[in-house]
DNA sequence: ATCGTTTGCGCAATCGTTTGCAGAGATAGC
DNA sequence: GCTATCTCTGCAAACGATTGCGCAAACGAT
């Protein structure tokens, strides 16, 4: 910059006022300064203005695992409009896990992020009431921690949970399994509340032994259906809490020549792109991966320009996207059974 | 800090030398600024600290998609590694879009990353020689750049292509077709190179209209399958140049009643962790993923620590994966048809 | 008591910007 | 011709750390 300065024959002021229009500076001047800068092929140091300015233009992600398409779109989306608001984001992956989150969220806070999205976080009350001490502004996507006031945004995942398990009723089907995700993940236990109270609305009660849990991986959908299908008594339909565990079990029925959705209706959740492209394409809750980084983005970016506001928690709509891993149930079936 | 300073009843100098451990300080003085770090929840600006020793302890990852699922588990990989380095990485796509890429790695630059990593760039070349000009540490993965000399990682693209198709011709296929890349990428125009060269080797020769460019997503997969499919000579098996295309013309397929691999073998690259899911699971070329991001960070590190060291291209062996998409041509067609 | 060494610490410049304050010259109003 | 206003620009102090240089006290040896 000083270089600039010197090229241009005015002084460093001035050439901070017309990179940043500032302040109103001859037009010949500016000229100068400008072309000094094309010479010498001058970029601004952004860490030196951040420090000056107090602002980092870069926000931190937090997320479980980047490699997840469902948090691969939520991330993607949350770099587009951060991107189009000239900011940037540092991708951090905690694995589930609390302190490596906790590790990030300091580097973060160290490297003075303008606020951190938090997806589907493990995150403490304690872990959020520190990030609020400290005045980092920050949303959570996803999942809600209870017993906290925070931005937020995340899909009605019970009502997606209803619409999954009374689709699975309007075909008939009784016997209907559950893949949960992993213990303590709060969306996904809201799915299973919906599962619940879908079933008991229509006069059914649970099966226990119905509800496994899964990790939200392909190979938990795939040993979940092992242990419906060794069981006693075996489910005509399956309701994932995400499509990857939905897409295990279907290649779980596929390995055992069971026909879906024949033998067995399976339905997914989120709707990730993969689930058109499955083999059936793939029954499923939609929620708009795209709405809720954009949102959350948003979200976050408006708590940054004014600090004050009301605490805002969105929930997006879900949306049940019907193909071809579910159908009616065989009425033979039942009827012959018994 | 200087807070701390006062609490401690020592100078800033001090702070920092415990901090760093950059000099030797009493212990009896070492506790007690610690201790006031403590009381006080302090936590250094790394960015004045990057202004000052110029290093930000960061890198960029340019990449056309973190969507697509080998981008995101070669980002994975480097994250990874990265973060067990100490550097945080900022994620920016692309979109294959060259204006973009340009515009990503001037942020970059100006937030004074301390090195860049492409992933499958558009990058020019024009591009790179800025950025060596520059003196930003870089490397390519996924792709080459011709013409210039840059540290880079990618795969045995070539021997990816032979091995595919010398599969398929072990089976019995000599109507073979293609799904390519799109235009321009180099990875993919390698792969073909290989499926050419074997096909030729085998004594055949490739018929051009069986070469389709793809977009390296579902969708493309699933036009070229259409395509080939609604033509007048139809192939027997599939070399798709990624498995996302792969798994497109998988869909294709059984949408229109053609088993798999009963009617036609389709064989991918990449082994992305959905090719064991898939229905039936996809043979494959398997490139290691983890081992390129790894590679690719350990390169760039490498590199920001020794400038002068020299140029390295490492290339990652492909292995053949097989799984179920492929079979033996059954005889019957071949002898029945004419 | 003196001197040389070691140990422990602080001063102040620096990294590359931004920005409050203020000065100089030009223009205008009377 | 004098002042008021306006336009254009520069000085220098921040932002929050790191680091070369140097000083003072403590220590051991003679």
């Amino acid at each position: 910059m000083r270089e600039v300065a010197e090229q241009a024959n005015v002084s460093v002021t001035t050439v901070s006022h017309v990179i940043n229009n500032s302040r109103p500076v001859n037009p010949e001047t500016r000229m100068r300064v400008e072309q000094a800068m094309q010479d010498l092929g001058y970029q601004p140091n952004v860490l030196a203005r951040s420090l000056r300015r107090g602002k980092s233009q870069t926000i931190g992600v937090i997320l479980p695992d980047n490699t997840n398409p469902y948090f691969a779109e939520v991330v993607r989306a949350i770099e587009d409009t951060s991107f189009s608001h000239g900011y940037s984001v540092i991708l951090c992956n905690s694995d589930n896990d609390l302190d490596k989150e906790h590790l990030y969220t300091n580097v973060l806070i160290e490297k003075q992020v303008d606020g951190i999205i938090f997806v589907a976080a493990g995150l403490s009350e304690e872990n959020i009431r520190n990030l609020q001490k400290r005045g980092v502004p920050s949303v959570l996507v996803d999942r809600q921690v209870p017993g906290v006031e925070i931005d937020s945004v995340f899909a009605d995942n019970q009502a997606g949970g209803i619409l999954a398990t009374n689709h699975l009723l309007s075909l008939g089907h009784t016997d209907i399994a559950c893949i949960s995700g992993p213990h303590g993940v709060r969306s996904s236990s809201e799915r299973i509340a919906g599962y619940r109270h879908a079933l008991e609305t229509a006069g059914l009660h649970p099966n226990p032994d119905w509800i496994f849990e899964g990790d939200f991986r392909f190979q938990g959908g795939h040993s979940a259906a092992r242990v419906f299908f060794e069981g006693h008594q075996k489910p005509t339909a399956i309701f994932a809490c995400n499509d990857l565990m939905a897409i295990g079990a279907l290649h779980y029925a596929h390995e055992n020549q069971l026909r879906i959705p024949g033998d067995i209706s399976i339905i997914g959740f989120d709707d990730i792109r993969l689930a058109q492209f499955s083999n059936p394409p793939l029954t499923t809750i939609r929620q708009s991966k795209d709405r809720m980084g954009a949102l959350a983005a948003e979200l976050l970016l408006g708590r940054m320009g004014n600090g004050s506001q009301v605490i805002r928690q969105e929930i997006v709509d879900v949306q049940l996207v019907v193909r071809s891993s579910t159908a009616q149930l065989e009425p033979s079936w039942k009827v012959i059974t018994p």
